[in-house]
Order: structure tokens, then C-alpha cells, then sequence
DNA sequence: CGTAGTTCCGACTACATCGCTGGGGATGCC
DNA sequence: GGCATCCCCAGCGATGTAGTCGGAACTACG
């Protein structure tokens, strides 16, 4: 897996939040827990995270819940992976000092500048995009 | 870090290896280990990983050490980290059954993607040439 | 105003993995 | 035979991951 269950969790909710934005839809963690099929309890943690970062706005109190606090179109996925696995103090030991392991440093921060243009070229409406691509062709599978 | 620890020490081990290589040279674990500063029983581990994964040759007994199986040119970095790294089983949760799950494993097939041609376009060949690139701008500079 | 439905916050646990160490065995040159 | 070297595998501490829990704060509604 490319990503931490953290980060997939986070993101399925976005793209159900992201499905409803027109209609300034909202949702709470339990519907999308149950719907997910993913433990309400740790999907806070996720959704608080998104919330501090910005990406979700909170309603509290009865019919309250979570909805995207901007549009789709914009909010990057490397800004939403940055904000979920992010918060860890000290990235990786301190890299050797050897030619050899500076080569190999070259190559890393090669494979996570490739990374990194795939999520910044990424937004969340692509996805949604993506998924309404997948939805329609099941339909016609359907029929 | 892109690469867990494993994976860098097993290939600044096998760039010192290809730079000997013409000379049909040999390195014994100790060698490189004290000389990349990297703890010698556990830099054994991932040359006996490399030799399983028939990229190095072991020579055992006194004057014994390690070799490259082939030219560094005909050594994929891709098939060194998956030697490395690989040998888990069962490779991540089985991945949820809803549209939007399977949207996340498609960003995520593409970044894993992304990623391998990298490293399937790397050879050992390359990196060395990128050292002996930096070892030269290095000589040059200190004149 | 009270209550119930929500989000918010922080602590806790169980488990796996990572980086590393250690003990001995096998092999082979001298 | 002795020593240098690789070989195999077991274990250990620290860290991170996935998930659980108790309860406080907030707020819509009757």
C-alpha cells in the first residue's frame, strides 16, 4: 500500500463530501464510518486532522458534521497526504556522509519528487471525476 | 526516507562493489561496513539477502567476500529493492469494496507505478556514474 | 432550561515492523 | 589444525500503526 490506512480513510471521506459539495452537503463521521465500513471512532481522528488542516470545516451539536471548506477542484491530494501523515518530528536519520550514500539520497529524492508531482497534480475533483467515470460504467454494466 | 534502512545499506554496498567490479574486485562485509559506518552483523543480513537474490556472489573462507553476480550495467536498482524490501507476505489489507476505495487504489497503483519506472530505468551503472560524477566535481574543487 | 446528539481532546492498548545484536555452525585457505 | 570468513536464525528494544475508550464541550430543539 501507498498510503497508510489513515491517509485512505481521510481521503474516501473527502471523496464523499467532495460528491455533495453543490448541494453544501454535510455529513458525521458515523454515516460515513458505516458506509466506509470503517471504525466511527478512529475516522474522527482522521476528520479532526483534515479540520486543523484547514480542509474540513465542523459543525458541532445535533445535525452537525463535517463539509469541505473549499471546492474541490480546490484541494490537492498532496496537501491533504501532508496533512494526514504528516506531524512526524525529525523525517528519517540524519542521511551518511559518503558519496555512495549521497548517490542513493539522489535517487530517494527523485522517487518523492515523482510522488509528489503525481499529488500536487491531483486534485480532489479529479477523483470525484474518477469515481463518477466508475459509477456511470457500472450503471451501464447494470442495464 | 524513501528507503527503509535495509535498502540503502544494501545499495551503497553494492555501488562500492561496482566500483571494483572491472577490476573483478571483492569486498568482504567488514570492509564496507566499516567503512560506510553501518553495523557489520546486521550489513551481513542484506548481502546474504542480495546473494539469495542472485545479485552478489559469496566467497567463503579466508580472503572470501562478495562480488557482483553481473555488470552493474545489467543490475536494475528496481530488482535490488525488492530483494531488499520484499519478503513480506501478503501485501497490504485487503483493499475495501466501494467506489471510492477503489478510486484511493488507483491514485495509489499510479504512484506505485510512477515509482517502479524509476527504478526499472535506474541500473547500478547509472548511480555509479552519478558517484564517480560527484567524487570528480569534488577532486575539482578541491584544487 | 434540560436533554440528547454531536464534535473535540487526550490517553491507552495490542500488535507488527525496524534496526540491531548475538551465538554458534559451515566452509575453506594456510 | 587453526583461523578467517560467510551462513543461519533467534531474540530484543524502540517506534509506529490501527484501533479503543472515557469523558468534556458545544448546540439544536422541545
Amino acid at each position: 500500500m501507498a498510503f497508510s490506512a489513515k491517509t485512505e480513510y481521510g481521503l474516501v471521506s473527502l471523496l464523499e463530501l467532495a460528491a455533495i459539495y453543490p448541494q453544501g452537503g454535510v455529513l458525521q463521521v458515523a454515516e460515513i464510518a458505516s458506509r466506509q465500513g470503517i471504525p466511527d471512532r478512529y475516522l474522527e481522528q482522521m476528520l479532526t486532522s483534515l479540520r486543523r488542516g484547514r480542509i474540513l470545516l465542523s459543525i458541532r451539536g445535533p445535525r452537525g458534521g463535517y463539509q469541505l471548506a473549499r471546492p474541490p477542484a480546490e484541494i490537492r491530494i498532496a496537501e491533504v497526504v501532508a496533512c494526514l501523515e504528516g506531524e512526524v518530528g525529525s523525517r528519517g536519520t540524519a542521511a551518511r556522509q559518503s558519496p555512495e550514500f549521497e548517490v542513493i539520497g539522489g535517487l530517494e529524492g527523485r522517487l518523492e519528487q515523482a510522488r509528489q508531482a503525481i499529488l500536487e497534480g491531483t486534485s480532489l475533483q479529479d477523483l470525484l471525476d474518477d469515481r463518477d467515470l466508475r459509477l456511470k460504467s457500472q450503471v451501464m454494466y447494470f442495464i
